[in-house]
RNA sequence: GGCUCGGUAGCUCAGCUGGUUAGAGCGUGGGAUUCAUAACCCCAAGGUCGGGAGUUCAAGUCUCCCCCGAGCCA
């Protein structure tokens, strides 16, 4: 049994914001966690391609819409490598093989009744790909949302049957745990409970889309067609496309992960379309929040958008990814504020954690013969700091589970505020001038060099890279948590075991392991 | 207009079914220390708990009204 979970698939139209970028950066949080606990893992991401925006933005920048979504679609995949996000499929909508699995849905839903003709007419936004309320002798109407100027259309659509599923619906999204966070259940609890109503699956006269079989002039709708690849990656891509291999292929998927506001398409409409197609639904829906930047929404009119290259770049990836995960609380908004960022890069990863690695493999280095000292006593599960470890990991494994990343990082950061307490009771460095401390010096060295292995091990899924270095720092190996790594077992669940680490093991020449943000220019 | 969720120290947030001087981390100021990435450790200052009214022996915690913010629906 796999777990599967996925980003959305980003819409083609521009190039990658931090919004996408940081629900990708959790969900390979996730997807490595699982991994690292020895589950079999699909991570989905890819982009959505299709649909009368892309064919706008791509004449106005002088290109087929193909060659435009080619150049995007590229755009996302190398940033997402560059940011080390671990997917282990990257679908694109206008994947041939994506318009064959449509075509079959299709056929199911369309087989099962849920099909039907229908007039509709109003105003629509191109940018939203939705027909708005506006009343229809409206002058010049504006679209709210992208304030650009309403498109009257009046055409017959193919429609999905949605309000037949009212009663399924229902229950679906009362189950706890299916809507998550929590919160954010009510909402569309309300939705549904004012009746769904048929909802058009196709558009006329469109021609960059999938063109909807037996009905010529049909495309579908983007939204139709692009949940529908979260399918399509999922089949092995050398084998035939047939919906009856997803359930050995790891549908239904254990998570979506989406902003909040495409909430509605995933707990609703989607359910419904699978449920016509006679296929399982997914376990649970993640709908988070959003990221504004010093107090205000971010974009293009305001000229304050944070550019995930610029801050790769700038800052790596430890650091990012450490704040946007340690100090937004999943699921809620966040605000991206400069000072605090490198604040709590520089107080938590270099000085809390880094420097206790470093202090304490200097002192090791010096008095030990550059090797990790002798445990003693300090090998016994029943040390003080044995103890901690134990229960930061319990804390750790607990709250990557619920994908509370904050919890996660404050238990991490916990243990390593407790180990450097404790250095500072023990004071080693006292004791070694006084005759016959050695033994105990050693002792105490040996424990907080083994809570920073453990620090390093429960880091691993947050921000791999620091990890790995840390493990270096310790003579050990990183652990593996890539996409193709874990066959053959990556050795985590084992590595959270008290006195592992093997005294006489050579320390390596301690290097900061992290360094700190010094940003003197506004991002 | 209806509904939902927020508004607690400069920042990010805890505060369960109402009950001693409202907490944590970061930031700031001071102290101590030298093993260490001017780091770690200790101490301190900082809050009319959005505003108002009410219930109660007692309200950040309950009720009502209002203000501000985010959102869903119409």
């Amino acid at each position: 049994m796999s777990y599967t979970l996925t980003t959305p698939l980003y819409y083609v139209n521009d190039r990658a914001h931090l919004g996408s970028t940081y629900t990708t950066l959790a969900c390979d949080a996730i997807a490595r966690h699982r991994r690292l606990r020895g589950e079999r893992v699909t991570f989905i991401t890819g982009c959505d391609e299709h649909g009368q925006k892309i064919q706008r933005t791509a004449e106005a920048a002088g290109l087929s819409p193909q060659a435009h979504c080619d150049a995007v679609s590229e755009g996302y995949r190398e940033l997402w490598k560059r940011w080390q996000i671990s997917f282990d499929r990257f679908i694109r909508t206008t994947d041939p093989r994506h318009r064959q699995l449509v075509e079959q849905f299709f056929a199911r839903v369309e087989a099962a009744g849920d099909v039907v003709e229908g007039r509709q007419q109003g105003w629509y936004c191109v940018a939203c790909e939705e027909f708005k309320d506006d009343p229809h002798e409206a002058q010049d109407p504006e679209c709210p949302i992208h304030r650009r100027p309403l498109e009257w259309r009046d055409e017959v659509n193919l429609f999905f049957r949605l309000s037949r599923y009212q009663g399924q619906i229902e229950a679906l999204i009362r189950r706890p745990g299916f809507i998550a966070p929590a919160s954010r259940q009510k909402e569309v609890e309300n939705f549904v409970a004012q009746g769904l109503r048929d909802f058009s699956i196709s558009r006329v006269d469109l021609p960059w889309g999938i063109p909807v079989p037996g009905h010529s002039g049909h495309t579908f709708y983007v939204w139709f067609d692009a949940l529908l690849g979260y399918l399509t990656a999922l089949l092995e891509p050398q084998e035939p496309v047939q919906l009856e291999r997803l359930p050995e292929r790891g549908w239904p998927a254990q998570l979506h992960v989406i902003g909040k506001d495409i909430l509605r398409f995933h707990a609703v409409y989607w359910p419904a379309m699978l449920l016509s197609a006679g296929l399982p639904l997914p376990v649970r829906v993640f709908g988070h929040g959003f990221l504004t930047r010093e107090g205000q929404k971010m974009g293009k009119s305001l000229g304050n958008v944070l550019d995930p290259e610029v801050l790769l770049e700038r800052c790596g990836r430890d650091a990012v990814r450490w704040y946007l995960l340690r100090d937004i609380a999943f699921g809620d908004d966040g605000d991206f504020q400069q000072q605090r960022f490198s604040d709590l890069v520089n107080s938590d990863l270099a000085n809390t954690i880094g420097n206790l690695l470093n202090r304490t493999s200097s002192m090791a280095r010096k008095w030990f013969a550059a090797a990790v000292p002798p445990a003693g006593a300090a090998e016994l599960a029943d040390h003080p700091l044995a103890a901690a470890s134990q229960e930061a990991a319990a804390a750790v494994n607990r709250s990557l589970e619920n994908l509370d990343f904050r919890a996660a990082a404050e238990a991490i950061l916990e243990l390593a505020g407790v180990a450097n307490g404790y250095l500072n009771d023990r004071a080693p460095w006292k004791a070694m001038k006084q005759p016959g401390q050695e033994e105990a010096v050693a002792a105490d060295l040996y424990a907080v060099l083994e809570a920073s292995r453990w620090v390093a091990v429960l880091l691993a899924p947050l921000l791999p890279e620091l990890s790995g270095r840390m493990l270096q720092q310790l003579g050990l190996p990183p652990f593996l948590s890539d996409a193709q790594a874990c066959a053959a077992g990556s050795g985590w669940l084992e590595a959270q075991h008290w006195g592992l680490l093997a005294s006489g093991s050579p320390l390596p020449e301690p290097e900061p392991v992290m360094q700190r943000l010094e940003l003197d220019a506004p991002l």
